[in-house]
DNA sequence: AACCAGGCGCATG
DNA sequence: CATGCGCATGGT
């Protein structure tokens, strides 16, 4: 191990690096990161430098390779930061544990999922561009389009004979066009979603420092859904993903829908009041209850 | 081969 | 405020 280009981070109790890369994979084909044996692969950018990094497990240590790219103090120190914000590292999910055995119903995911982390999109402008190709679609689908944008769009690191790609500014996607997105299987008010969003970005109406400025959820959440394509499913989920808000539930969220009647907690979707009232029994760990009821949907 | 997919905006009652 | 409808097209 070079340790020139290596940094080590400490994990935390109750933390299990295989269960969050479970997540990351799913059978799925996400085009922004790649999982081999039991490792992480993943492309950055810090400033206008491009980095690849290796995750993986040493011992009691998250370690991070830095395969390409600078690997001065700091980059490195971004590198910790973005891991651990990632991995939802500094979170003690104790107190989470605690509520989930007093349900009689979702007891057993404190063994069986121990350790499984909220994984994070650190970057506002892909959660929000990924709700908006994922509405009211497959997830199969949904990747496959994501895949055609940012291959496109996207920039890339070669390394090894592959490319990894890091998901398109908004600067880049507000010069696209409809007709564009159109040809990549967006339907047309994605297209014109994801170009208004990206136009939002540019012109600075839409930040994630915008956002962490203002005084609650509940305002976090109303300015995202004034914009066209945020609606609340989306909103919610991205100020789950983005900034670890523990009151994002992602209503109406068929997985969650699915999950909550697979654990006889409704029947049907109509019963908001039921759901209500079972978030209600996690308050401050809603987001981690969502989380873990993804994780509970076998995939195939 | 019909029905469903990690919804949203807009038009009505 | 609640309900209904069209969107677009791949997966199963």
């Amino acid at each position: 191990m070079d340790t020139d280009r290596s940094i080590l981070i400490p994990t935390p109790a109750l933390f299990n690096f295989e269960e969050c890369l479970w997540f990351l994979n799913r059978n799925y084909d996400d085009c922004l990161h790649e999982i081999e044996e039991n490792s992480l692969i993943k492309a950055l950018k810090i400033g206008v430098g491009l980095i690849l990094i290796k995750v993986s497990v040493a011992g009691s240590f998250l370690e991070i390779e830095i395969l390409s790219g600078e690997a001065n103090a700091e980059n490195k120190a971004f590198l910790v930061a973005y891991v651990t914000e990632w991995f939802d590292l500094e979170r003690n999910i104790q107190p989470f544990y605690d509520l989930l055995k007093t349900d009689g119903r979702l007891a057993y995911m404190t063994e069986k999922y121990k350790g499984f982390r909220l994984i994070g999109i650190a970057n506002l402008f892909e959660a929000i561009c990924w709700c908006i190709i994922g509405q009211q679609i497959n997830l199969a689908f949904a990747y496959k389009i994501k895949r055609r944008l940012v291959e496109q769009f996207g920039e890339k690191i070669d390394f090894d004979g592959k490319s990894h790609f890091i998901f398109p500014a908004p600067e880049v996607l507000a010069q696209t066009s409809v007709e564009v997105l159109r040809g990549m299987q967006f339907s047309d008010k994605k297209a014109q979603y994801v170009i208004g969003i990206a136009n939002a970005f540019v012109d600075g109406s839409l930040s994630k420092e915008k956002l962490q400025a203002l005084p609650d959820f509940a305002a976090r959440k109303k300015a995202l859904t004034s914009f066209k394509g945020i609606g609340a499913w989306t909103a919610n989920y991205a100020l789950m993903k983005t900034l670890k808000e523990p009151e994002g539930i992602p209503h109406g969220d068929v997985g969650l829908l699915n999950a909550l009647s697979a654990h006889d907690i409704i029947r049907d979707r109509s019963e908001t009041d039921k759901i209500d009232a079972f978030f209600n029994q996690y308050k401050g760990w809603e987001s981690y209850l969502v989380f873990y009821l993804w994780r509970s949907l076998a995939v195939k």
